[in-house]
DNA sequence: AGCTCTGTTCAC
DNA sequence: GTGAACAGAGC
């Protein structure tokens, strides 16, 4: 069995490397390699799941007075997969060790008349399974999605995140997150802190305005959008009129980050399956979270939350603390430099006397 | 009217 | 202490 198991194994490799597919993530992989092998990765994960469950027949079919035979499947399967014939082999050795085994079933079977699938299906059930697979290779795998999944554009990354599993109901009175915060901020931050640092503004490191003397303005730059499609012209994000009927995050999250930046995927807002959606929650949604807000600047500033981004850094010498929230970053002063401040103010007094 | 800035507040 | 969101003030 383990050599069969390991037959089994090789062959998803080897249909994997067929195609050119990673079959696994590097860390260190630029992200957009990274997303392709997980883009990638996904069909072929998915036909893996689906051959290691067990083979249901469809409810149409009737019940066969039996089985095809070990050796016709092996041979249909044979006839499209040259290359496993080798593995195979080695396989039938263990078949006929098995033999045994199989004539002794074969024997009740022949007796007691009665299908005997519960025996045969798992005993072959890695043949069965590469049979489904080769089925798969040629058609396009059914991406597991939900039926309901509206997809308007499949670049989402951030909903990706989100396991398909797991999504919560989608309730925009209570949160329009389709992803737990600290999640968004883990994973997004890591990216973005990865590919976005370089496209901060390497202005002064403080201040009165990190953006500039109209942070809007500042903000139009294609920050978030490398490709320059979504957001060169209006921002890091759009200023969306929402629908009276705003839907809910679609399992467009699912589908895989095959963009290279986390703020690309704010079209899944589709015009046909809308939710009610409240005005109070604001007109600007974060493409990332789906979280709403009703002030641009209110949007500008969550979405430091996703890239990590702290324009605001602490003036005090020796302090290099940086804040994504300007009031937060005055706190600090305030709080952490209060005695600082009150030397520098009374520095600055004898300075300004002085002059 | 719509925006930004700022302070306040809550949560961790 | 810090992150994050909200609301008022001002432009």
């Amino acid at each position: 069995m383990e050599d069969r198991r390991q037959a089994h194994e090789y062959y998803y490799l080897y249909s994997s490397l067929d195609q050119g597919r990673p079959q696994q993530h590097h860390p260190e992989l630029p992200r957009a390699v990274v997303t392709n092998a997980y883009s990638s990765h996904q069909p072929a994960r998915y036909a893996y799941a689906r051959a290691q469950s067990p083979p249901s027949p469809p409810a149409e079919e009737p019940p066969k007075p039996s089985l095809p035979s070990i050796s016709s499947l092996l041979g249909i399967a044979a006839g499209e997969r040259a290359n496993l014939e080798s593995v195979h082999q080695a396989q039938m050795h263990q078949q006929q060790q098995q033999q045994q085994e199989q004539e002794l079933v074969q024997r009740h079977r022949h007796q007691t008349g009665v299908l005997l699938q519960q025996q045969e299906i798992p005993m072959n059930r890695s043949y069965a399974a590469e049979i489904v697979d080769v089925a798969k290779t040629t058609l396009p795998p059914t991406p597991p999605m939900r039926p309901d999944s509206a997809i308007v554009d499949h670049q989402s990354p951030a909903t990706s995140m989100q396991s398909p599993v797991s999504a919560p109901p989608y309730y925009l009175g209570s949160a329009l997150n389709n992803m737990e915060p600290h999640e968004q901020r883990v994973v997004t931050t890591q990216l973005a802190k990865r590919h976005s640092v370089p496209s901060q503004p390497s202005g002064s490191p403080y201040s009165t305005s990190p953006y500039g003397s109209s942070p809007g303005a500042q903000s139009t730059t294609s920050f978030y959008s490398p490709d320059g499609r979504l957001f060169n012209s209006n921002g890091p994000y759009h200023q969306r009129p929402l629908p009276t009927n705003f839907p809910p995050p679609t399992p467009v999250a699912l589908s895989p980050p095959n963009t290279s930046t986390p703020f690309q995927h704010h079209h899944y807002i589709g015009s046909s399956s809308q939710a009610g959606f409240p005005q109070s929650q604001g007109r600007y949604i974060c493409p990332t979270c789906n979280k709403a807000f009703s002030r641009p600047s209110s949007l500008r500033i969550h979405s430091h939350s996703h890239t990590g981004e702290k324009p605001f850094k602490c003036p005090h010498l020796g302090c290099g603390k940086a804040f994504s929230v300007r009031s937060n970053m005055k706190r600090h002063e305030r709080g952490c430099h209060a005695a600082d401040n009150i030397d520098s103010n009374v520095s600055t007094v004898t300075t300004v006397s002085a002059a």
